[in-house]
DNA sequence: AATCTCAATATGTCTATACATAATGAGGCG
DNA sequence: CGCCTCATTATGTATAGACATATTGAGATT
C-alpha cells in the first residue's frame, strides 16, 4: 500500500498545531529544532521551515535565531475585519441598494482635518453628504471629505450615480488607511435620517486615507441603530 | 564593487509591489510568469514564488494555476484588529490598572445564551460582573458568562485578584471565537459606572468562545464614553 | 455547433545543499 | 568580578532540479 505518503508542509503544520492545542507543548515551551522535526516527519528541513513560518505568522509560535522556537505565551486574539464597499454589504444581504447624494460643497479644509491629514493651511476639500439605503431603509450615512490637492479630478466628477467611495477606489486604488470604530450619538443629520431621537447610540467607522503620504480622503460612516460589525471567519 | 548584491525575495516583493502601486500593471493585468521574473531579477524561481505568494496572501494579486498571476481587481480593504487583554491595553497607555469583581452568581443559562452557545436545556453558567479601571477612572465594564459544563474549574476559582479573561486564557488557551462590535446605550449597570446618563452612547464588544465545539464563555465588554478602537498597523 | 480528450502550461510543492545572520554562552583577559 | 571575543547553534534565505496539479485551449469526435 501507500507505505508513507509524501509529507506535505500542511501536514507538518496541522500536526504541530494540534499538538500545541492538545497541550503537549504548553505556552512558552521550546519546540524541537527544524532539523529534529524534519527527521521525525521524514521530510526536508525546508518543509518544516515553511510550516513553522506560517504558524509564526499566525502568532501561535515565536521564533528566534539560535534560541529556537517556542509556543507563544498569549494565544493570538486577533480579529480580521473585511471592510467592504457598502453596496456589496447590502447586496450580499439580498437587499436592494440605493444611493443618494445629499449635499456637495467645496470648502477650505477645517483645522481638525488638517491635523489628521497633515495638510497645509489653505488646502481645499470637497465635502459630501451621502445616504445609502437597503431596501429603501436607511442603512448608512456617509460624511465624506476629499483632498483636492491629491485628487483634483473629484471636482469634475459627478457623484449622482456612483458613490464617492467606489469612485475613489477606481481613481486611486492603492492607498493606506487608518480605521477606527466608535459609538456616537445621533446628531442633526443622522437623527432625522435614521428616524431616531437626537443622542441615540449609533455605530460609527472613520477612515483616513493617504496615497503614499499625500492625503486622499476622510470619511465618517454612521450606521443604522441595529448595526453590528462582525468578524469574518 | 558589489557588482550585484544577491537578490532576496523581499526585493522582488517590494519591486513588484511598487510597480503595481505605480500603475505599471493596472487592476486585472497579467503579470509575467515566475520563470520570466526570475530571469529578469536574476534569481531562482523559488525566490520569485515566495515573493508572489506573500503578495497574494496580502490580497494584492490573485494567482491561478496555468492562468498566471493577475493584479487584484479590488484592492484589499481588510483591517486587522489586535484584541488585547484589558490589562495590557491599559498598561500600554502607561496608566495604572485596577480590577474589581462586582458580582458573582451561578445560574441556569438563559435562553438567548443557550441559542448562541448551542447549549442543552438545563446547562449551568457562572455569571460575573467586573470593573476595569485605568488610573482609577472607569475604563471597561465586563459582563461575563462562563459555561460550567466545559469549564467546571471556574466554580472553584477566586476571581478577586485575577480577572476572568486572564484566568480563562490560562485554563483554555486555544479557543475559537466570534467577535462583534456595536454601539449601545448606557443601562442600569453601565450608566452609574461611567457616570453618564442612561442611554448615553457607549462602544461595546461581544465575544462568544468555543473549545472545539463546546461553549466556553460569552462576554459583553462595554467601554468608557470616549473609547475608540483603532486598527493596528 | 456542441462536446470530449489530451497535451501544454503556470503555479504549487518538495528535496538536498549551501551559505547568511542573529543570539547565546563559554572562555580568556584585565 | 566585569567585560570582551569568538565559536556554536538554530533559524533565515537562496538555488537547481524535480514532480504534482489545476486549467485551458486546440484539435478530434459526435
Amino acid at each position: 500500500m501507500t507505505s508513507a505518503a509524501r509529507i506535505r508542509f500542511r501536514d507538518v503544520k496541522s500536526s504541530v498545531k494540534s499538538r500545541i492545542h492538545a497541550g503537549d507543548w504548553g505556552p512558552g515551551a521550546l519546540l524541537p529544532t527544524e532539523q529534529a522535526l524534519a527527521e521525525e516527519f521524514g521530510c526536508a528541513r525546508a518543509t518544516v521551515n515553511r510550516a513553522l513560518r506560517e504558524l509564526a505568522d499566525e502568532g501561535l509560535i515565536d521564533r528566534k535565531r539560535r534560541s529556537g522556537t517556542r509556543v507563544a505565551q498569549a494565544p493570538p486574539r486577533q480579529a480580521k475585519l473585511q471592510i467592504d464597499v457598502v453596496r456589496h454589504t447590502i447586496e450580499s444581504m439580498n437587499a436592494g441598494y440605493r444611493y443618494a447624494l445629499l449635499a456637495r460643497q467645496t470648502v477650505p479644509v477645517p483645522d481638525w482635518l488638517r491635523g489628521l491629514w497633515g495638510a497645509p493651511k489653505g488646502a481645499m476639500a470637497l465635502h459630501l453628504h451621502c445616504a445609502h439605503y437597503a431596501d429603501n431603509a436607511p442603512f448608512q450615512y456617509e460624511d465624506r471629505w476629499i483632498a483636492l490637492s491629491t485628487v483634483p479630478a473629484a471636482l469634475r466628477a459627478n457623484f449622482d450615480a456612483v458613490g464617492p467611495n467606489e469612485w475613489l477606489l477606481r481613481q486611486v486604488p492603492y492607498t493606506t488607511a487608518d480605521i477606527s470604530f466608535m459609538a456616537a450619538g445621533a446628531d442633526g443629520q443622522t437623527a432625522p435620517f435614521f428616524g431616531v431621537p437626537s443622542g441615540h447610540p449609533l455605530f460609527r467607522m472613520e477612515r483616513v486615507t493617504w496615497l503614499k503620504s499625500a492625503p486622499v480622503t476622510f470619511v465618517r460612516m454612521t450606521f443604522h441603530p441595529d448595526y453590528r460589525m462582525q468578524t469574518h471567519a
